[in-house]
DNA sequence: ACATTGACCTACA
DNA sequence: TTGTAGGCCAATG
């Protein structure tokens, strides 16, 4: 907690996982509600980054689309049916557009 | 060691 | 209203 240099950075990556496995089953959550809720709103891209090493890490990341709901990182998965996939066996519904139905499957770190 | 990219989002013109 | 620019953290070339 005195120095930041490399202590605190290693947090921001540690929330965003924690953050990510705490994210209820048929649910979804955006990046930037996770890096909001690590304390930087504008790290949405870095959360991303965190992510790659998530899938490594055995994280859900398949519950994390971007703001508009939209399976960004299907491509990453090896499969990009496989995430779509993954979330429809969850009960995730899916609109015209192929994009989560935020208004209903969307969830919040502070939610919970 | 510097510059660029990467599963994004918000703000300003 | 649409478009452009900036920002955040880390990894890679």
């Amino acid at each position: 907690m005195k120095k930041k240099n490399n202590s605190e950075r290693s947090d921001f990556f540690d929330k965003v996982y924690e953050v990510v496995a705490r994210i209820p089953y048929g649910r979804v959550t955006t990046y930037g509600a996770i890096a909001e809720f690590c304390g930087v709103k504008s790290a949405a891209r870095t959360v991303g980054w965190a992510l790659n090493g998530a899938k490594e890490t055995g994280l859900p990341c398949h519950r994390v689309v971007n703001r508009f709901g939209a399976l960004t990182g299907k491509q990453h998965f090896g499969a990009p049916e496989l995430m779509r996939d993954l979330l429809k066996s969850e009960g995730v519904e899916f609109d015209s557009d192929n994009n989560v139905i935020m208004k209903e499957y969307l969830w919040h770190p502070d939610e919970d």
